[in-house]
DNA sequence: CTATATAATTAAGCGAACTTAATTATTAAA
DNA sequence: TTTAATAATTAAGTTCGCTTAATTATATAG
């Protein structure tokens, strides 16, 4: 077997059984609080600090300007969302996450983690540290793009 | 700090991260692919090959039978998943993924990972060994259960 | 054996999120 | 300075996935 296909292999494997776990409490979650793929995957793109626009967003999300706009407004009346003028060009609006918006993403992060506080249980220290540091090496290198 | 929260902390870390830089992918194949949220928390949800009926199914989803039904209807349409009678008690059906569906959400997880392949670049040998490593043993541990 | 309960389906209707087309405001180009 | 292009919004209409209620089939209890 190609040494060179474990890393990709492996991590496909996991996260293929990350999304079968945390699948459940996820759905769950967005239900609960009445939210669609889309408000999340504006809360996620939001999340960075560069800015963004109402034609950007849509284009990001696959859908129309004039959806990304109504999506918007509700996002706005929520409380999760704030738009703002841009000062260069004043045709466009910038759209960041509010303190709300910023927790409400963070929630749904946490509704796909409840099953690890049984999973983090079964790990000797020795193991968690090894994990902890292997996350580590990933975020870093994630970030650098 | 405590040492002990270090593991969840960094993991969650690591799902923020994973989840922004794969969204968009992902939110894309869903779109293309005409997917809802309920398919694919279905698709997840039946990965395992226990048993699942229908009512049981809308329960886990969070929706009524009638919806999962109506879900079930268009998936077997489509060729995605099996009904079949259960052979002990004849009301239920047991649903189950057709080798297309399994293909379906291989390839929605493959969406997620199109960023991976530009990440596995930036490791060298030795740090792949260690990650591949490290992920094994979360999905060794995570599969007891 | 009849009653009742349970699983799945069907039917009708509703609301949310999308589409296209038209409108407004601003910028850039001729 | 008129004309064209771009960004966002508004309006109208459509579709999809959900709900509740009724229906069918099977199983269980009295």
């Amino acid at each position: 077997m190609p040494r060179t296909d474990d890393f990709s292999t492996t991590f496909r494997e996991w996260i293929k059984l990350f999304m079968h776990q945390s699948m459940h409490g996820y759905i769950h979650y967005i239900r609960e609080k009445g939210l669609s793929m889309s408000v999340i995957g504006t809360l996620h793109h939001l999340r960075k600090d560069d800015p963004v626009g109402v034609s950007g967003l849509g284009e990001h999300l696959g859908v129309s300007s004039a959806a990304a706009s109504q999506m918007l407004d509700r996002l706005v009346e929520e409380g999760l969302i704030a738009r703002s003028e841009d000062p260069v060009d004043r045709r466009m609006k910038r759209i960041s996450l509010t303190e709300k918006g910023r927790r409400i993403l963070d929630e749904s992060v946490d509704a796909r983690l409840s099953w690890l506080k049984d999973l983090g249980g079964r790990f000797t220290e020795e193991e968690k540290e090894q994990l902890t540091s292997a996350l580590r090496l990933m975020i870093d290198k994630a970030r650098q793009s």
